[in-house]
DNA sequence: TCTGGGGTCCTAGGACCC
DNA sequence: TCTGGGGTCCTAGGACCC
């Protein structure tokens, strides 16, 4: 356990809906609301504003409509957040090169492991703090809370007992004083059932946890969790900060305002959400072993179906062929509200590319060597083995992979009925043509895309864009008709950037201002008007640039 | 007009291996 | 042959976080 504060916890006031309100001036000290702005869409920010209406976070955008009628509803932009996001990374990492990014607008800093962390005492580590705050407003604009405590989980809630625009230190020692009286909820770990399940038994406040024996809370929560809870409960917590976190899965997933019930439109949708997977797989440089379909029906009960492959893959065809094979094992009956394709196990491919057609394959004595791309992607499948005891299988050889080796495994999940599971679109040829059909995959995946953009932060950034508003980002006049949707940058020929406000009945409105404008005003266009385009998001002005 | 999207971690059961 | 313990892999589901 550590003898200074020296773990910062770093959040971001209300941070979607700050940002909208540093880039539209006419919102500033006004209410909004960032989220999906459907039927079925959700709160993902409410500015304070916002809240003093009892407007949360999750909470259904119809909801949030009820009880703040006046806000402004806004779609996020995370192009936007992700820019203003690195500006304060940017300034954590002048305080320690050991930082730990939760989201985009918080992370954990281990102070000892900076240039200050010899000196660091608590009078240190709180002047850090300050000035770093300090930093973050005159770079950005925004106020962020700051927790200083010897462990994450202190930081963590001591950043949040800062809100907003504060900073809380946490002296060793004083852990429990800050703990004790708290509900159970303010725990890491502590969500709605495991809170219900406490309070059955007369749990509460952290204090009522620490008292708890910790073999009862094994018994009601599991090993792990019981355990961790007990520590926690008392204030330990030896968890590192971790800078660098490989991902471990990559998932896209739709909800759609009604209900999918027809197999073909099915069908349609898991190519595409296959697509936008795949797509940000072989941008991530990774493939993938495990393919998992989610479904989630009417009365929001959730299925999942995976298939567990022989080697990885990030293959368009192969991936889709067991998004299908996973879908035809569920009842359509009813339909579902919500679609998802993801990938996991995941192996670094990060190489592919720039080996293609120079990298020797040597398939008999390539046994599980990740490396050599090509032979990892070509070479192991029709090696066959993938853990599961099996002997040599390829598409070409399947009768004899089925009588020779795959014993119960290899039949359990059904697979060797289907060949092309991993060898891809059954191709029985050398190294040589499968290293060309990769390379077509990827163009194919790219084309694949909404908005084939120029950086990979832009391609990253749409899909996400797009998911939220329940329709692909705009594209002027496709299908005859366009959508705007409310806080979407736009440029007018004439009146120059702006955002939509609103549109509905033929008529988009626009207001025109910027960061660094004082508030603009509002005009009127046809829905397809041509002056009017899309447009990417400005940068905020530094603070004190503005003339309101 | 109930309940987004992208993740992580854990548990439990069955199969299989030694 | 009728009884096992430990370890790993796979699958499904669920809690939780931002």
């Amino acid at each position: 356990m550590r003898t200074t504060p020296g773990i910062l916890h770093l959040d971001m006031d209300a941070f979607y809906a700050s940002v909208e309100q540093a880039a539209k001036p006419s919102l500033r000290g006004k209410a909004v609301i960032v989220g999906g702005v459907s039927g079925r869409g959700v709160v993902a920010t409410a500015s304070y504003e916002a809240r003093v209406f009892g407007v949360r976070s999750a909470m259904s955008t119809a909801e949030a409509r009820r009880r703040c009628p006046n806000a402004a509803f806004l779609i996020p932009r995370f192009s936007a957040y992700r820019e203003v996001s690195e500006q304060v990374m940017a300034l954590l990492g002048e305080l320690s090169p050991l930082v730990e990014p939760l989201s985009l607008d918080e992370a954990f800093v281990d102070l000892e492991a900076g240039p200050y962390g010899a000196e660091l005492d608590t009078a240190k580590a709180t002047r850090l703090a300050e000035r770093l705050r300090a930093d973050i407003r005159a770079t950005t604009g925004l106020t962020a809370s700051v927790g200083l405590a010897p462990s994450k989980l202190v930081a963590k809630i001591a950043s949040e007992a800062a809100k907003p625009d504060g900073l809380v230190v946490v002296a060793p020692g004083e852990e429990r004083a800050l703990l004790d009286p708290l509900p159970v909820r303010a725990l890491w770990g502590v969500g709605p059932a495991t809170a219900d399940a406490m309070r059955k038994v007369g749990v509460t406040t952290v204090a009522d946890i620490a008292a708890t024996d910790p073999e009862e809370l094994v018994r009601l929560f599991g090993q792990a969790h019981g355990r961790a809870l007990h520590e926690h409960a008392l204030g330990l917590d030896d968890r590192p900060v971790v800078a660098e976190r490989d991902a471990k899965s990559i998932s896209v997933e739709d909800t759609f305002e009604v209900d999918l019930a027809d197999r073909t439109r099915i069908a349609a949708e898991l190519d595409r959400l296959t697509a936008r997977c795949v797509e940000r797989l072989r941008a991530a440089g990774r493939s993938g072993r495990t393919v998992v379909v989610k479904m989630r029906r009417y009365d929001f009960s959730t299925l999942t179906r995976s298939e567990t492959l022989r080697a990885p893959t990030d293959d368009l065809a192969v991936v889709r062929e067991t998004v299908h094979r996973l879908a035809a094992q569920v009842d359509f009956t009813g339909g579902f509200r919500l679609l998802g394709v993801g990938v996991t196990s995941l192996a670094d491919f990060a190489q592919q590319d720039l080996f293609a057609g120079q990298e020797e394959v040597e398939e008999p004595a390539g046994e599980g060597d990740t490396e050599t791309a090509a032979g990892a992607r070509v070479g192991d499948p029709l090696k066959g083995d993938g853990g599961t005891g099996g002997g040599p299988d390829s598409p070409a050889d399947e009768a004899a992979a089925e009588t020779v080796a795959d014993g119960g495994t290899g039949e359990r999940n059904g697979r060797d009925h289907e060949p092309d599971t991993v060898g891809g679109s059954g191709d029985p040829d050398g190294p040589g043509a499968s290293g060309g059909a990769d390379g077509s995959g990827a163009r194919e995946a790219g084309q694949g895309g909404a908005e084939p953009s120029g950086t990979a932060g832009e391609a990253a950034a749409d899909p996400e864009a797009g998911a939220y508003g329940g329709v692909p980002v705009f594209h002027p006049g496709r299908f005859g008709a366009t959508r705007w949707l409310p806080g979407q940058d736009v440029h007018h020929a004439e009146h120059g950037p702006g955002w939509v406000q609103g549109s509905g009945v033929g008529r988009v409105t626009v207001r025109f201002e910027t960061p660094g404008s004082p508030p603009g005003r509002i005009r009127t266009f046809p829905v397809d008007d041509p002056d009017l385009t899309p447009s990417s998001h400005l940068p905020l002005s530094p603070p004190g640039d503005s003339t309101s």
